[in-house]
DNA sequence: ACCCAGGATGGAA
DNA sequence: TTCCATCATGGG
């Protein structure tokens, strides 16, 4: 064990790391051979590991105050209370039993926004080679443990606004470059405080994500549900959608994008965005299982 | 070769 | 309103 390091107990129960970190909320995390998750938050290197009783945490610096993994990772919030939210019906009850433990993350808001511009028309996979890619180039080296491969923090608005397109491009993320650019440069400028939007009502913060070009209602959702606090916030990619379609409008005619986000508001409660994460999981899971 | 991916946008029908 | 092409890139 490396003595610089710290180590964190989370005593928590329902909490599937792998359902967590790997259900398209993040994009920074892997998993080692022996299960624990490595990846990088506010800046400092970490693992975290499944332990009987909770979470293990171990940074590779000494860390006085946690208050940064425990905003992230959310372990205070008593899942079964979330669960009991969602609407009495089969379909999400289908859901939640094919994947119990799954939970959000509170991210950081900047990183979230960016990496969910950057997640449009992309498979997950390629999401993360990007931003891996972005935080090689870009990043600041953060310290990691003795013989450890080493690790970049997610470059801040402001590194990237000094950027150019075509050195954006050169992370493979195509015509979402001038998209990130320019959230780069307004966020870095101040004219888009990310830090206040929790303050605001849903619509009014949903309204200051979608004034930035390539931000959507989906995107913007993304970052008010991930990052945000918004518990209503409901992103609906191609997979919610298809969820929604095949589950619960069989018989109806094909609903519009405002049918959608009217049923979405309505039917799933004040955690309706959890409850659209435990739909796009389980959507996901099946189709990479049923599919020989 | 073809279709699709945690979309958004502007213009045509 | 709804439909459609386009944007860039890589996986299946």
């Amino acid at each position: 064990m490396d003595p610089a390091a710290d180590t964190l107990m989370l005593p928590v129960r329902d909490y599937d790391l792998a359902a967590t970190l790997d259900c398209g909320q993040a994009f920074r995390w892997s998993c080692r051979p022996d299960g624990a998750w490595e990846g990088v938050v506010a800046g400092r290197w970490v693992e975290v590991r499944s332990v009987p009783g909770g979470l293990a945490a171990r940074t590779a610096e000494p860390v006085g105050d946690w208050h940064w993994l425990r905003q992230y990772l959310q372990a205070e919030v008593e899942l079964a209370a979330v669960l009991r939210t969602f609407p009495d019906e089969p379909v999400m009850q289908a859901a939640v039993g094919a994947c119990t433990g799954l939970r959000l993350l509170r991210q950081e808001p900047w990183e979230c926004l960016a990496s969910f511009i950057l997640s449009s028309t992309k498979q997950i996979v390629q999401i993360r080679q990007i931003i891996d890619l972005l935080c090689r180039r870009f990043g600041e080296p953060v310290a990691v443990p003795l013989g450890h491969a080493p690790a970049w923090s997610f470059p801040a608005a402001g590194r990237l606004a000094e950027l150019t397109e075509t050195d954006l491009r050169a992370c493979r993320m195509g015509f979402r470059a001038p998209h990130l650019l320019q959230a780069a440069r307004r966020v870095a400028a101040g004219e888009l405080n990310l830090d206040t939007l929790p303050a605001l009502p849903l619509e009014e913060a949903r309204a200051a994500l979608t004034s930035l070009r390539g931000v959507g209602d989906k995107i913007a959702d993304c970052v008010l549900l991930f990052s945000g606090g918004f518990g209503r916030a409901f992103p609906v990619d191609v997979w919610v959608r298809r969820a929604l379609c095949e589950l619960y409008f069989r018989r109806r005619r094909r609903p519009t994008p405002r049918q959608l986000r009217q049923f979405a508001d309505t039917h799933f409660g004040p955690n309706a965005g959890y409850a659209q994460q435990y739909l796009f999981h389980y959507m996901r899971r099946r189709a990479a299982t049923d599919t020989p």
